[in-house]
DNA sequence: AAGTGGTCTAGACCACTCA
DNA sequence: GAGTGGTCTAGACCACTTA
């Protein structure tokens, strides 16, 4: 009736001052440089630690601040293309494989969601091999690739081999198999404490999870879930290199 | 040196709660159920408010729960898998591509991120169709498809129709032309103040974009930038129906 | 030792949904 | 109007990095 129609709703605090930061991170700051520490950030803008942290959180998750505990706040620098899986299908350790390293294998019966989706028994051996994925010199992904014992039958059994050299033989034998098809899905997760700790990062950090099905003989013959950092990440698909979208501050030499 | 070793670092409360719940999810609970209230589950478990949710977030990152204002948090079903992508280059709009509900459309100057991914001028003007994705009867991504008014000439002038209408015209043209590839790209993101409201999310929910360009004719013909719902969507690719590896409790009717 | 971000607390008020 | 999750505060202490 008569009230006078107040402004609509306030947006909150964090997401002003979110809005705020971007633009002062696109005109006012370069990659690498350092803000302000968080207590004066939040002194300057007139808000609770607690509400600033907010806002930069929102940040770091679409990857334009990284934060380090003891060393402070940085402008990142834009998200690096991560191409995943090739136009054609290859097993995992093949030629046109080689952006990742292999770190270690062992023979294991895995938790039940993967023997479920192995198509293997409760009680079926694996092999559990970790590889580790490194771009532009950053750790970029950790992957755990679970090949059923019975997909490597001529494996040979020389277990004294260190673990990069055991994780290659299987690799090797994967190759073997005649691929036919492949299965891939992209989920966001948080970081196991494992995997965080080889992304540098801490504990259920926000996480890309690429999980691959490789086919043979109409059974599931391995299968690969790698855990990419979704901060620094843009998995890219298709033959080319994919898509550069988001504004950001200039790139320039510290 | 004569110190006892005290136990390793301790976890922050957060992550041992987090753990806690997710175990009790597993057993306890049914899909759709309803937790106890935060103020009672913190002190349930003897930690402050602020803590507790710390440990709701990550779950509900995971996609193990939801909450909703004014109404409380209930155990989320697992994952929808979404199919992004068919396995042979398709057009937007085209038949293999009727998961889209075609909303509006406008003839604008899109932001220069934009342009730029279109290699379009700065002021060459550009039709923004927006569409809806709908999954199991709930909304799962909000898509503006970017297409440069030179790719779509013979357009009709007819600026009276309404919105869905011009959508579908724009996208009727699309067709016309021979596509020649596409790429595709998938980061993490949050969710802007529109495309929140149409996933029915609070602004600065975490998605999935997915950005895919268009070629023809070695041009870019036009540029979709998709927002998923990160939460309850696991994306997937290729030709098969995805992989399921997540452990979660039973589904059951309430 | 100093300075940083990370965790945690105890409380307050607000926006929203629903009976 | 009662009850829920969402925002915000002011402060404390901890873990980590660097010098």
């Amino acid at each position: 009736m008569g009230t006078t129609q107040l402004e609509t709703v306030p947006e909150p605090k964090y997401w002003q001052l979110k809005t705020v930061l971007s633009e002062a991170l696109d005109s006012e700051f370069t990659v690498g440089e350092i803000l302000p520490n968080e207590r004066d950030l939040a002194a300057r803008f007139g808000v609770a630690r607690a509400t600033l942290r907010q806002a930069l959180e929102q940040l770091e998750l679409e990857g334009r601040l990284q934060r380090r505990r003891g060393v402070g706040t940085t402008v990142a620098p834009p998200r690096v293309g991560v191409p995943v899986g090739t136009a054609r299908h290859t097993w995992p350790g093949g030629p046109a494989d080689d952006a990742w390293e292999p770190m270690d294998s062992a023979l294991t019966v895995p938790a039940g969601s993967v023997a479920a989706a192995l198509d293997t028994g409760r009680d079926e051996p694996v092999h559990t091999v970790r590889r580790s994925r490194v771009s532009h010199g950053r750790p970029v992904a950790a992957e755990l690739l679970y090949v059923p014992a019975a997909s490597v039958p001529d494996l040979p059994a020389t277990d004294a081999s260190s673990g990069a050299a055991r994780a290659r033989a299987v690799l090797r034998e994967l190759q073997r198999l005649e691929l036919e098809g492949q299965d891939r899905a992209v989920e966001l997760g948080s970081a196991r404490a494992d995997d965080a700790r080889e992304l540098d990062r801490l504990p259920g950090a926000p996480v890309l999870v690429v999980t691959t099905r490789f086919f043979t003989e109409g059974r599931t013959a391995a299968l690969s879930v790698a855990t990419y950092r979704a901060d620094t990440c843009r998995l890219t698909f298709g033959d080319t290199g994919g898509v550069e979208i988001h504004d950001g501050p200039e790139v320039q030499a510290p």
